[in-house]
DNA sequence: AAGCTTTGCAACCGCGGGTCC
DNA sequence: TGGACCCGCGGTTGCAAAGCT
């Protein structure tokens, strides 16, 4: 199934397509992207103009170089979510999925020394649905008392507390069931820790 | 200066899931 | 209920630019 309409031209937008998209985006708004090249004559199909539109003509995209709050942040979010990168991008405003993803194997993924691997999916019973907090301690606790991470030596409390909120606000969130799946498993793994020269990464392990 | 290699990123592809009829 | 259509995601490809010899 490919859908999206029969046009045929592919490769690089000219200013001219690009325009076209524009001017039909700003009159009818986003959708309906296989209309597109039956109303313009635009020679793109509808999957392309969608692509065209949310990564580079929509005026929500921000250009130029990931800032180091962006960077810390994609470092973040993907060893929480793994290779999730809408859901990355979503909490990056302005970034899209397809920067994010760009960002990540051109510069992270070798800066960090990561090789590439398959996705995995998460598994966790809904009744154990964890409430992650920080003990001050360097540990977390979830539920009943199950042990999360533990702290490194590099790490301030303020790292501690912005992990705290990234999975809490990912748990709380209502995407959560698109970043995690729910299953009768009890098995939680979400992420295998892994560190660089200058920090620590946790991983979720419980049982 | 020329040719080759590497890098960065825009765009494409295949697939899964949702919605509509 | 099932097929067609639409949307969005993640992986991969292809090409221009930059870097290197």
């Amino acid at each position: 199934m490919e859908g999206y309409g029969h046009a045929s031209k592919k490769g690089f937008w000219t200013a001219q397509e690009d325009k076209v998209l524009s001017d039909y985006v700003k009159k009818h708004g986003t959708g309906k992207w296989n209309r597109i090249p039956k109303v313009t004559g635009l020679k793109r199909s509808g999957k392309s103009c969608r692509l065209r539109w949310m990564n580079y003509l929509s005026p929500k995209v921000k250009r130029g170089d990931f800032s180091e709050e962006e960077v810390d942040l994609v470092i973040r979010l993907h060893n929480l979510l793994g290779n999730r990168w809408s859901l990355i991008a979503g909490r990056i405003p302005g970034r899209t999925d397809n920067q994010v993803k760009n960002f990540w194997n051109t510069h992270l993924s070798k800066k960090l020394g990561i090789k590439k691997k398959k996705k995995s999916k998460v598994s966790i019973s809904p009744e154990s649905l964890p409430i992650v907090e920080p003990t001050g301690t360097g540990q977390y606790s979830i539920g009943e008392g199950e042990k999360l991470a533990h702290k490194t030596e590099s790490l301030s409390t303020g790292d501690l507390t912005d992990f705290a909120s990234i999975m809490h606000e990912g748990i709380m969130s209502d995407d959560f069931e698109s970043a995690f799946s729910f299953a009768n498993s009890s098995v939680f793994d979400l992420c295998t820790p892994y560190f660089t020269d200058q920090e620590c990464f946790f991983g979720l392990s419980f049982n």
